[in-house]
DNA sequence: TCACACTGGATCGTATACGATTTCGTACAT
DNA sequence: ATGTACGAAATCGTATACGATCCAGTGTGA
């Protein structure tokens, strides 16, 4: 009776995925199958599986008969990732929207609250932490399994390139908080989807904006 | 000097991919790695990769312990794979109206010209495959990588569908090639983003409604 | 000093082999 | 006749082993 024995290749992509999006495998770092493997106790063979999986996901780059390493990101790929994202949770967002309850509603406003008083003493990380879950709360109920996983894999992308050098651009949070509140309003109200829509897109594309303005190299997500 | 020589890894998923795309492989047809891998002459290790990645685009669905079989398509996978699409494809062609040259234009124009034309003796296989060049020229130009394969993904996706079961809609193809004129005198007359991608999303929205309205089960990319 | 061929080690890619798991047919009990 | 237990065949999952490929460092000739 194995309780929690996934498979291997289950395990050393749960293991990689996790690392990658904590941050603690920066990009540029190479994984290399045999250390890794030795490391999680079996062969070769499911690390290699799980790496093409991330491969698949664009968390790992690889090349053949050279081997893979963690992702990395330039301002390029970053201004991409945030773009599509942008187009992609903008739709959710809108496609959610009438299947928003009031309770949703409210947990939403709530961790928006949360944003706005963590604002005193400013830690990024639990701004980001709370940042997450705020968007989680207004797109997850996405009737479109497809969409929701795109969403998803855009804020593990991204999420993976903040961990690894985070920054802040000044003054950006405060105003986040305040375009979260906007689009709550247009939520309750239930307004016309393509206005929800363009809010939730300008809301990404502003803070796109933002990191451009400031012209810093590290990416932001808030 | 290896000249077409890939890993055998690449080739066999090169092979189902190609099969399932063309619909040789209908949906829910069980995929066996040990004949796979004596078809092509090696052992199950790079036939199982392949595996994974096709179902990492969504190709074929594997359950563990179980095997792998050729995603199948029901109506609601459909419906949501479409619902995607079009938000997917509106945003490329938007992204990629600027960069249209005016020979781009020139070549769509006469692509739908042959689209029309292919309405007197009406043969399926050819007018989606122009419909596809249609398209494919018309958004193959944005900037942007990552949508840009979203795209591509979403469109093998509903040609593995299509091909395996290809449905004409009544009406259907002529409104379509009416709608792909509306679409590029929009793109020569440079008309704001936002209208482009709303006049493409629609584009793709119809057909599903007009699929819906059918009533049928088979699905089209028209 | 520089360019280039060579060699050694590290790592990838795949074949083979075998244990683990599922599935399906069959026999048995009710 | 129906449901259940068992067993065998098929298939998956992974360990091990070995050839193939790439990269770095070294030596040789101009």
């Amino acid at each position: 009776m194995p309780a929690a024995t996934a498979s291997k290749s289950q395990r050393a992509y749960e293991l990689l995925h996790r690392r990658i999006s904590a941050g603690e495998l920066v990009p540029g770092y190479r994984l290399v199958l045999g250390t890794i493997a030795a490391e999680l106790g079996c062969s070769t063979v499911p690390v290699r599986e799980a790496i093409r999986r991330l491969e698949a996901e664009g968390l790992v780059a690889f090349e053949p008969n050279v081997g893979a390493t963690v992702a990395g990101v330039d301002t390029e790929l970053y201004l991409h990732t945030m773009q599509t994202l942008s187009v992609i949770e903008g739709a959710a967002t809108a496609l959610a929207a009438p299947l928003l309850t009031a309770e949703d509603l409210a947990r939403a406003r709530a961790l928006n609250g949360d944003l706005r008083a963590s604002l005193a003493d400013f830690d990024p990380r639990r701004f980001t932490e709370l940042n997450d879950r705020f968007h989680a709360a207004v797109y997850e109920r996405c009737p479109n399994p497809h969409i929701l996983d795109l969403v998803h894999r855009g804020w593990t992308r991204l999420n993976a390139l903040r961990a690894s050098s985070f920054s802040h651009i000044p003054g950006r949070a405060l105003q986040s908080v305040a375009e979260h509140d906007a689009l709550l309003d247009l939520l309750e109200a239930r307004a016309p989807a393509a206005e929800i829509e363009r809010a939730a897109r300008a809301h990404r594309t502003n803070t796109l904006n933002a990191y451009l303005a400031a012209g810093g190299h590290p990416p932001s997500a808030i």
